[in-house]
DNA sequence: TTAGCCAGTTACCAAAAAGTAAGTTGTAGC
DNA sequence: GCTACAACTTACTTTTTGGTAACTGGCTAA
């Protein structure tokens, strides 16, 4: 979770700050099916690097979105999952996803 | 509108292109109250530059969110409103407000 | 005629975000 | 000992975005 102090006094700043780029939305969508690991998820995500995939899991795990598990199997693996936090930002992606595909169809028919 | 050609084949990519930065929710969130000439949505956005609130005055228009109406009156004044498929964003608006606001006790209180 | 308001534009600079590609660590199987 | 895989990190460059501040141009009221 962030702390006080870099916590926005506005509600939609605070919402931009913790998932307000394409890739943090995408890697939200990918853990909505199911929890990945690192390379699981940027295979699934197409167009990121690993450097950028990297630095929005950092993120998104100290803003208490996902969850980091080291998993002691071996090859020893890393899974990323939503956290409940995560999990009720479901309703918002699907509002998202709804009005992105309204969207579509108005400009694909005109 | 945007073009097929602009158009992303992702849904929430398309979100993002068209209202994915803090700018133009906060312009949203000012035209929702009631229709403002530029001026006025300058001062009402604590923070924007002129440069930057007249691009993205432009990509909304282009985009259909919003309308820009120059009223003939003394002083000639342009006044922004919200379109219909601007206003249809208020859910999503709102539920971010509504997460953001949530997000914001949930640290407060930790 | 000069000062002021509205609605911007322009040129230039700084900062933030993202892309590229190679390197690192650790473990395991052959 | 070599190869492979998972999970990253690092150094460097490019692109995008945003900020500063000054300027334009039409109109008006004193």
């Amino acid at each position: 979770m962030l702390t006080k102090e870099e916590l926005p006094p506005c509600p939609v700043a605070t919402c931009f700050q913790l998932f307000g780029n394409k890739w943090k939305i995408y890697i939200i969508q990918q853990l909505i099916e199911q929890p990945l690991g690192f390379n699981a998820l940027h295979r699934s995500i197409p167009g990121i690097s690993q450097k950028v995939l990297s630095s929005n899991l950092k993120e998104m795990d100290a803003a208490g979105l996902i969850t980091r598990t080291v998993i002691p199997e071996t090859p020893i693996r890393t899974e990323y999952a939503l956290s409940e936090l995560g999990q009720s930002l479901m309703p918002i992606i699907d509002s998202l996803v709804e009005w992105g595909t309204d969207y579509q169809q108005l400009v694909r028919s005109s």
